[in-house]
DNA sequence: CCATATTTGTTCGTATGTATC
DNA sequence: AGATACATACGAACAAATATG
């Protein structure tokens, strides 16, 4: 088979997207309207949905639909990131959602990456961030508890990192270091950046210090990768 | 349903991968064999495959079978990006295969990276990155034709960037900038990298400067992100 | 709020094409 | 050349989530 049906059709439909014809929120025709419109079989469609779901391009949920997915947002990534100011520099408006925030003993990773004792307990944060509205990547960070006493209700009350580690006596920090990677997103991952599951994400570790070198905050965040472009400057 | 019987076939394979009982290279079994071993049909079987294969743990090809994929290489990345001293700081052995090389008049992108004028020529050089002999990067470089006269001829004899730039007369070079990215690899990418199309890929568009500040290489590499973690340090 | 139709997700069966061994 | 094995495609049925009246 020198080129398969699906991928004609994943073309055509990519073309109508990318070229506007489509836009962001948009529903598509369903997998019934379309198997008839290129005259295949539902699976042939589906097959090409799943490719373009892959892609980041759409995004199918039971019972509601295929929708065109959103656009691209560039984040810069360097000793100082801050996500409000990285996303209002790119002309969007930042916003998060902590789904879950507890304070629990550190494992031996955390404790190593946090320098903590062996006894040490760590603040736990995860969530989601968005662009306009729309989820662009999720996050799970960790704290010092002790170290950064209060940390846990300054979270829940401002939402900014930086601006909660302010409030417990952290006016500074930058970035020690960060690992990056490439992962496909499992369908709890998928559901919150409302993507498909086994949609492309980027994720990075990475660790934050205050300006005297003690770490302060240690976390994963996942970005959708066809939603972000992580930008580097090393100047 | 609670959760698809594809989904746990995948899991018991991938735990079996995971925990050694299936080295890299090993052939899995056939498509008939595992669903007579699960008792589901050939295409359950062949859903879990897909997944293991776009998580970048399994490569199938027609006629020949599944195979589990090799392991994982740690990429620094920084202001001072070697290919050859990076593998070899991680312990493995780093080589380069050249695909495709030309001289070309640029591009409009790509004389706005290398600061050309508007009737400038580049040479482009694309190819594989290995570790250890497993491929585990695709990249396309461009230089400054005129700037640096005779670089293809240095590239085709030496397949070492540095090198080859070090012959030109760029004794040292550094990089300005890092973009980064998500995305899937297509057939041609993933034949290339050894994988299955859908493999998430980690790409990365780059600008190296020599010590004046003039452009040197502006590129792309396309990473296998299940077989290379990027790390960033910022210090 | 509930009943029902709609829509996507999963699984099975079957057949045929194509690359590899 | 033949057997094996993966790739694609069609058809049918049911499950699960959603939308709609």
């Amino acid at each position: 088979m020198t080129d398969a049906i699906w991928t004609a059709i994943a073309e055509t439909l990519r073309r109508e997207i990318v070229e506007g014809s489509r836009q962001p929120g948009d529903r598509l025709p369903t997998e019934a309207q379309l198997s008839r419109r290129f005259g295949v079989n539902r699976h042939t469609v589906r097959r090409a949905l799943s490719r373009l779901g892959e892609e980041g391009l759409v995004h199918s949920r039971r019972g509601a639909g295929a929708f065109v997915a959103a656009r691209r947002t560039e984040y810069p990534l360097g000793a100082r990131v801050r996500f409000h100011r990285n996303i209002r520099a790119g002309g969007r408006l930042p916003s998060r959602r902590i789904d879950h925030l507890e304070e629990r003993p550190a494992t031996a990773e955390e404790a190593e990456a946090l320098e903590l004792g062996p006894s040490g307990r760590i603040v736990l944060a995860e969530g989601v961030s968005f662009a306009d509205g729309c989820p662009i990547a999720l996050f799970a960070s960790r704290f010092p508890a002790e170290r950064l006493a209060g940390i846990a209700q300054a979270l829940a009350e401002v939402a900014s990192v930086t601006e909660a580690l302010a409030r417990v006596g952290v006016g500074d920090y930058a970035r020690r270091s960060t690992r990056i990677g490439g992962e496909l997103a499992d369908p709890a991952q998928a559901a919150k950046l409302e993507l498909s599951p086994g949609a492309p994400l980027v994720w990075t570790e990475s660790l934050n210090v205050d300006p005297g070198g003690v770490p302060v905050e240690y976390g994963f965040t996942y970005f959708s990768g066809e939603r972000v472009t992580l930008v580097l400057d090393h100047s």
